[in-house]
DNA sequence: ATGCTAACGCAAATGCGTTCGCAATTGCAA
DNA sequence: TTGCAATTGCGAACGCATTTGCGTTAGCAT
């Protein structure tokens, strides 16, 4: 029943590439590269498919819409400040789950870094040093 | 300029007495049982006028509408995935900011924990007993 | 090569959280 | 007590992410 199309190609690789959770938005810019007039109804519609089939995961970070990403195993998130990319992060410690109070049972957690990511970094250091 | 008015109050008791974040509809509820007719369009002003001097503290949640607490100290967020009730987490470790990869600069994180809370599993545990 | 139907592009519509316009109300300074 | 501006209630409107209806296109089984 679900066919092989170019589009659906076109977003699974603009994920594969990016690595790193992407906006619908994110993904029909990169996926035109190789659709040019690919719609934003497709690529939603596609991500739904995907999802459904467990192919893509959803990211949902505080105040901000969902981002998508191939799914992997657990990781958490780091947010830059300046360029509002989304990383992975694949490190994660034992200690998150003992900070509950007592008499809450932590099921899960999530964990989201914000700060600068390297590009932003040697960015700014790059406009300091010509100041 | 800015006056003291019953719905204000109503609004800030609510808070005060929920000691976690709550949703404007929640507000509302509770506020509601101070000024009966009360309406969301004053919670919402309200909470803009509050927040502006920094009085209140938006809360985002992944995936969740923003939610508002009276403002205090550097803590996170528990979600009870039965009640979809958030209770506030004092607890902290400086582990966390090093599970950024090489390269990235950590300023801030967010830890949400999900579960059960003492109330659910309470109930739960009730369930299971009177079978 | 042909036919069926999933998938597409496009534009309009939806849902939902939040804000706005405006007339009526109310806090509070004088 | 009076007057004025801040605030309210109410309903309509907004913004934005996401979905849907529909006529057309294009996988793919036969």
């Amino acid at each position: 029943m679900t066919r092989v199309t170019k589009q659906r190609n076109a977003i699974q690789s603009a994920l594969l590439e990016a690595a790193r959770p992407l906006l619908p938005h994110e993904i029909l810019l990169s996926a035109q590269q190789q659709v040019p007039n690919l719609n934003l109804a497709t690529v939603y519609r596609n991500l739904n498919l995907l999802a459904d089939e467990k192919a893509i995961t959803l990211v949902h970070l505080p105040g901000q819409p969902t981002r998508f990403e191939l799914t992997g195993h657990h990781h958490h998130h780091f947010h830059c400040n300046q360029c509002e990319r989304v990383f992975d992060v694949h490190a994660c410690t034992a200690e998150i789950s003992k900070l509950a109070p007592k008499g809450f049972e932590v099921i899960d957690h999530d964990v989201i870094l914000y700060g600068r990511c390297p590009d932003c970094l040697a960015r700014s250091i790059a406009i300091s040093e010509s100041l």
